[in-house]
DNA sequence: AGACAATAATTGCCTAGTCATGTATATTCT
DNA sequence: AGAATATACATGACTAGGCAATTATTGTCT
């Protein structure tokens, strides 16, 4: 691309206003929406840190910890910690890959799959409640831009070091 | 009002995809937002758990530390904690109240007004990278859009007991 | 006044995250 | 081959959050 788009300005040092930014209204949203999803899961004893790597063990196979690191946008020694407490459940196990014997191969066990059985339509109602009244359209606009914060942000992060 | 809206059925649990969700998202967006903000506010000290006790305190004044938790939408017992830890950086102080002697009263010290003197300037500048090339429109539609979903998660809550 | 309930803050035990460091194994370079 | 380097995972020290007691104080009810 050429450069990159002007900077808006909708807020400003001076008047600025936690309670009344999009950060502000996003964070409420996300403590609702992980709120919700806690309570309906809690019962199969997942929490939603939980979750996200049992998911991705099921849709994508064995993994070693730094996929599931990455892939959940986390440290890799916290999901090594995270492991210990899913492994202590019996809701995955892990075995030392041959190939290499640094990594760690990551597997779902049979109750972990039990666990997880219930996850995609529990995000799904709970994301729908949140969505109450939006029209397809609204639905559409809202990821789309939501897709250009995160592209925003990305493009931030390039510019870092 | 008459009925609660319609459920949206946005997403369904046999095609759900974690990563096309507006969670995701907006989980993606927060994780930018926050590490971007304490990145430029952490040479100053604070982090992003920090500055919101500290800019309601120097605009409400002197507060309780139930009255911070319940702004900071956290658990008083966390608060206490994060208290400890400004109060250790002497950025604020603890007085007994007098007239309950149950309550503590939190003030500011020059020390931490001056720590929080650029976190409006950081937010502002942070939200706006992440609206770039947002016309006002635009930005007043997810507002709204974002104003709407946190109601819908007001609503949940509140059937919930 | 005295028992009982409500409230404010704190504390303990847990999950969960970051960053820096350590340790074993692989890879690369000369 | 042997040394330096990189990688994968684990660990330690810290911030941060939730939930469930605990303690001190205040209010209420009879």
């Amino acid at each position: 691309m050429t450069q990159p788009p002007a900077p808006a300005k909708f807020y400003q040092s001076a008047s600025f206003c936690a309670q009344e930014s999009v950060g502000y209204l996003m964070k409420r949203i996300m403590m609702s929406i992980v709120h919700q999803v806690d309570k309906r899961l809690g019962v199969h004893g997942l929490t939603s840190a939980q979750w996200g790597p049992l998911m991705r063990l099921r849709t994508a196979g064995n993994c070693t910890v730094a996929d599931l690191a990455r892939w959940s946008q986390v440290d890799a020694g916290a999901m090594t910690r995270l492991l210990d407490r899913l492994e202590k459940k019996h809701l995955c196990k892990r075995v030392r890959s041959l190939d290499d014997r640094r990594v760690v191969l990551v597997e779902l066990t049979p109750e972990g799959e039990a666990a997880i059985a219930e996850v995609p339509a529990v995000l799904a109602e709970v994301l729908n409640a949140h969505l109450a009244g939006f029209s397809k359209t609204e639905w559409l606009t809202l990821k789309n831009q939501l897709e250009r914060m995160v592209a925003s942000g990305d493009a931030l992060r390039e510019t870092e070091e």
